[in-house]
This record gives C-alpha cells, structure tokens and sequence, in this order.
DNA sequence: AAAAAAG
C-alpha cells in the first residue's frame, strides 16, 4: 500500500504564493535568498553560489541540468527521511506525526525567514527513479494552505453534509464503477488522504463518490453539476491521486530531446474554465491537494503580466489551470506543449461556449500537441447539456460516464427567494432600506448583481457615497481591482460587492448571506446561477429580486422555479406571469439557443438509454425543477429512472409543442 | 442587449 513512498524534501518553499487572490506576491526563490541576505552583512554571496534549481526540475531529477538540481533533493531526502510511511492523521493536522526534525523551525514559523536553510525546502516533493517522494511537513504552509487547524471557527463547519446526501445523482453509461462512501486508500493515494484530512473534509460529496472511482478506473466522464456540489474536489481528488502514484507521463520521442534546452512547459494535467476568478479559484484547490506531491500547480489567465505567468510555469507546470484564451497564447509562444498531457478538465463547458470559447478549445484540444482521445482521460462538467456539448462530449470523449447530480441548495429551501416590485427609479432607495435592514450581528456578504458595467460602477460609488463598505467586480476593472474587490469581500472588509454577469457561476465564496438581483437577467439559468452564490453547501441563504415591468421575460420562468422551490409567489406576480402566458409564445427569446438547456442540475445522457435511437435517456429532473429537455420536448420516452422522478413535465408541457423554445 | 475573454 505505501510502496514506494518515501519521506523526504526538496522544492522551494511558497513557490506558488498565488498569482492571484489573497497572497502576498510572488518572491522567486533566488530573490528570496537574496533578501534574506541583503540586511546579514555578511556580503559573501554564498547564497548566490548555491543555486536553486527550479522545481521542476529538481523533481524530474535530470529533467534538466540548469542549477545543477542533481543534489539538490538527496540532501533532503537525506536529512529529512523517517524511514517511513506517512500516516493518516488522527484528530487533525496537529497530531500528525511528522518528520522529527520539524518542531524546531515549525515553532520559528512566525519569526522572519532565518539563515538555515532547511526549511525551504519542506512542502514539495519530489519523482525520482520511477517512485513518490514526498515532501516534509511545511507548518508555514500548512498554515497558509489550509488556515490555522487550531481555529475551528474558520473551517468547514457550516457543511451541511445531510443536505449533501439529499443530492440525488445518476450514473449511467457502461459499467459504471459503483461508488465510494469515504475517502480511503484505495482508490485515493495516501499523500492526498492526507492532504483532504489537512483541509478538514470528512465525508465525499455525492459528485465525488462517483468520480473518485470513475476516474480512477480510467474511464471518461461527462458530470452534469453545479459548482457548490463539490465538483472541484470531483476532478482535482481522482487526478492528483492518480497522478501522485504514477507520475508524470514520460515524455514523446521528439519533445524527449528538447527538455534540456527548452523553457517549454510540459503540464500532465489541464483544467480549462471559462472566468479568471474561477481558475484562480481552481488554483488555490489545486495547491491544497498537491501539497508535499511532485505536482506542480500552475495557472495562466488574461488581464494579467504574461511575464510574471510564464516565470512561473518555469518553475512548474504539472497540473495548469487556465483560460482558454491565454493557453493559445502561451502555446503560440511556445511555453507550454500539450504532449505531456494525461488529464483534460472542462469545466463550465456550457458557460465556455456561451462565451464563444469553442474555437480555442477545439484548438487546444484537437488543434496543437495533445494526445489523442483515446491517449488521455477526459472529464467534462456541464451546469447544462444541450446539443453543442453534446457534441463537444462526442468528439473529446471516449466511452464516458454520465453522471447527473442535484444541486445543493438554490431550488431547495435553502435559500429564501424573495421577489419584490421595484420601479428602477427606486431601486437605489429599496436597495439602501435593505442593508440597513440587516442585523447588525448578521457578518455575512451581501452580493448585488447588475446587469451593465456601468451600473456596477455607478451603484458601487452611490453605496460608497451613502458610507457603506462597498466594492464592485466587472469585465472593464482591471485584473488586478477585480481580484482586490473579490479579495476585500472575502475577507469581509467590503461585505457588499455590486456585481455584473462575471461573478454570476461558479465563484465559491463562503458566507454569502444575501444575493440581490437589482436587476434580474433575462435567462433563468443566469438567476439560478446567481442565487446559488448563497445557501453554498447546504447552508441556507436569502436572494431578493427586484422586479418591474421590464422582467416580463422571464417572469413565467420565475414563478415555475418559485413554486417548484416551494417558495412564497406574490400575487401579483402571479398575475403578470398569467397575463405574459397570453402574450405570445416566443417571447423569451431563446430560440437561438442552439437546441436549448437540459437543466436543474440535470440534463440527461442521450446515448442508448431507452434503447430506440433517438430515445431518451433516463427522464428525472434532479432537484425538482425540470428535467427539461432539448432537442425537442416530446421526445424522450424513456422511462424515469430508478427513485429521480419529478422532473421535466410542465417545462416542456409549457412549450407549445415544442415550438423551438427548447 | 450585455457580459465574458487575448492584446
């Protein structure tokens, strides 16, 4: 079970201290020595005469030659190996029995970076002769990692995890791996256990019960989940571990040669998403999990300094988080070489080609240098599955698992919708009334969608005016005011954040109590999206919408989602909705949504499921608001699977004979 | 129509 694992060390310390949200920034190595040298007066050099390699190298050892690696990580396999097998902590990180040699500068942890050079290189480990060596214990990454294990106050604890086993999900495709109940090893490799032990989760989330197994069984995965099911953990758990025992995939023929030489970057695992924030947020999971592995996370994405990016895919890129549109540049350049690639993520498929985003994907994916469908594994998550990621699946996938899970919260109870008439004259006054109308003990974050710019923009500095802590996020801040906004609202020293279409999926931000739609969007989905931002993880939440007559498009929309979330439906609403039913069929303006949604966490695997060609798949809606459909309402005769019913009925019934509105 | 993303 721990063949092959070794205890030991090497890598550089904080190397990846985020490009992004809350870390201080980024200090290369060899800066770092050099400022800790600068006020020691000593003036001898000597860090400079004992250079560090780059990361990755080291851990390839003999990757390349450049900083003479070579006895870099035996020193710390060396002085730092406990001959044994690490051990899954019992009560939590404090208790792991840890390298002995790391009390000393633990304890140093708050003190300034000192002379002795061990430390740096704890946290990192390393692959070497075909075997995981995994790095010493960090405290001071453990601590920034993971947050202090000591502050309970701060950990997971508003995880509700009964609602967690209230998610319904549905597997089919052929032979689909039953799936876990807990993390253990197997499937998971000891080193991640430990990792997920560090972050404090106990219990895999429904989405990852099935894909830890999935993927672990080399199958390919198409997964109809929302963010807040835990679908991060669902790639990130099954690929590092994977990628923790068998290491990198050695390398092609021709790219074989180049490595010495090249400054290219050669990344065994690739997770495209649509949105900066969400990368970084992707990113800073991927650092958590990887700890003390040979797995280096990188991320790249637009809007900011391209040379700060590629100083640090130099140092390591085993697993990249990236934009799409910034991977074509990075590969352009090329920094970044596909070949290696064992693993591809897309995540918000649907949202990516909402964004217009299928030609870069289509280029990387099929485009440039990496490995074919059948030479990869392939996970793709979707909020929805209409026809052009059906299509996408079709030509990125092989032989997949379809996996169809519920989402937490949003059409449950969690969250209380609340929709009141607002005359946009009076939204800014409607809007003052209501934070001042929360509790002053209330600590949560209010988040204010917009529908423009420039009303994110004007409404932000109209709150800032009237003395209320607030910040704003939109496509035309720069990158960095956007991770500031995101960063203050975290932390909750701007608790209000007016935001546009940018922030609307996928974000996980703890905390959020309140989700104001000011302006409400003109598609359902992006609502869903919106007031899914509270109630994360089965904590519950309030979203208030404000509606005039201006909404009428997705007025019959909102009241089915209302009532099906059992919520309070004003009368009057419901009488706009009754009069808007008679004005026409077309007035939502979805036709051109290219074969329309499946949706309600659901969509449905398409392939052989009732057995006719064109038959349907399994017929549940998941979290019982409309399985929905595409491609036309009325033809899926396929049974309802097992225990999921509920479902699309009175979406499509509404549909006019599927007049084109699905 | 607006938003997001590569510059």
């Amino acid at each position: 079970m721990t063949n092959g694992l070794v205890n030991g060390s090497t890598g550089i310390e904080g190397q990846f201290t985020s490009l992004g949200l809350q870390k201080s920034a980024y200090v290369p190595p060899h800066m770092r020595n050099s400022q800790r040298a600068a006020p020691a007066t000593n003036g001898t050099g000597w860090n400079d005469s004992a250079p560090t390699p780059p990361p990755a190298a080291a851990a390839r050892g003999g990757f390349e030659s450049r900083g003479g690696g070579g006895g870099y990580s035996d020193r710390g396999r060396g002085a730092f190996s406990n001959g044994g097998a690490p051990r899954i902590a019992s009560g939590g990180a404090n208790n792991w029995a840890g390298p002995t040699s790391t009390p000393n500068w633990a304890a140093a942890s708050s003190t300034p970076r000192g002379d002795s050079g061990p430390r740096e290189t704890f946290g990192y480990g390393v692959w070497r002769d075909g075997k995981h060596v995994v790095g010493g214990r960090n405290v001071r990454m453990e601590k920034e990692l993971f947050g202090d294990a000591t502050d309970t106050s701060k950990q997971h604890t508003g995880i509700n995890f009964e609602k967690y086993d209230d998610i319904p999900v549905e597997a089919t495709g052929a032979g689909v791996p039953e799936p876990v109940l807990s993390f253990t090893n197997p499937p998971l490799d000891l080193v991640l256990l430990e990792n997920i032990e560090f972050a404090m989760y106990t219990t895999p989330t429904p989405v990852q019960k099935y894909s830890i197994p999935i993927v672990a069984g080399g199958r390919d995965l198409m997964a109809c989940a929302q963010t807040g099911s835990g679908k991060t953990g669902g790639f990130l758990f099954p690929i590092l571990s994977a990628s923790f025992s068998q290491g990198p995939r050695s390398p092609p023929e021709a790219a074989a040669g180049s490595y010495g030489r090249s400054r290219k970057a050669y990344p065994t695992a690739l997770i495209l998403a649509p949105t900066r924030e969400l990368v970084s947020q992707i990113h800073e999971e991927a650092r958590k999990f990887a700890y003390r592995s040979w797995v280096r996370p990188a991320v790249v994405y637009g809007g900011a300094d391209i040379n700060q990016q590629l100083r640090l895919i130099e140092r390591g890129c085993d697993l990249l988080s990236a934009t799409p549109g910034r991977l074509v540049d990075l590969i352009e350049r090329g920094r970044i070489s596909l070949a290696n690639i064992k693993y591809l993520v897309l995540d918000e498929a649907d949202r990516m080609l909402d964004m217009g985003f299928e030609p870069q994907i289509r280029r990387i994916v099929q485009g440039e240098d990496m490995p074919g469908v059948h030479d990869r594994q392939t996970l793709m998550f979707s909020a929805t599955f209409p026809r052009d990621i059906q299509m996408l699946a079709k030509d990125f996938l092989k032989d997949y698992v379809f996996l169809s899970v519920g989402r937490v919260g949003s059409t449950s109870e969690n969250i209380t919708q609340k929709i009141e008439y607002v005359e946009d004259g009076d939204k800014r006054s409607v809007l003052l009334d209501i934070l001042a109308s929360q509790p002053k003990e209330d600590l949560g974050l209010t988040l204010v969608f917009v529908e423009t710019k420039r009303m994110a923009d004007m409404l932000s500095d109209f709150l800032m005016g009237n003395n209320l802590p607030a910040t704003s996020i939109h496509g035309d801040r720069t990158q960095r005011e956007r991770e500031l906004a995101l960063q203050t609202f975290r932390t909750g020293r701007t608790p209000i954040m007016v935001a546009t279409a940018v922030a609307a999926r996928g974000l996980d931000i703890p905390n959020v109590t309140h989700v104001v739609n000011y302006d409400l969007p003109s598609d359902i989905d992006d609502y869903v999206h919106r007031i899914g931002r509270t109630g994360r993880a089965g904590n519950t939440g309030v979203s208030t919408a404000f509606f005039n007559r201006g909404n009428k498009n997705i007025v019959k929309d909102l009241v089915e989602l209302l009532r099906e979330a059992n919520q309070d439906i004003p009368g009057w609403l419901e009488t706009v909705a009754h009069e808007a039913s008679f004005g026409g069929g077309s007035f939502r303006g979805r036709g051109g949504r290219g074969g329309g949604r499946g949706r309600g966490g659901g969509g449905r695997d398409y392939r052989s499921g009732g057995g006719g060609a064109s038959g349907g798949g399994a017929g549940y809606g998941v979290g019982g608001y409309g399985g929905g459909g595409y491609g036309g309402a009325r033809s899926f005769g396929g049974p309802p699977s097992a225990g999921y019913g509920g479902g699309g009925g009175g979406y499509s019934a509404g549909g006019g004979g599927g007049a084109g509105w699905w």
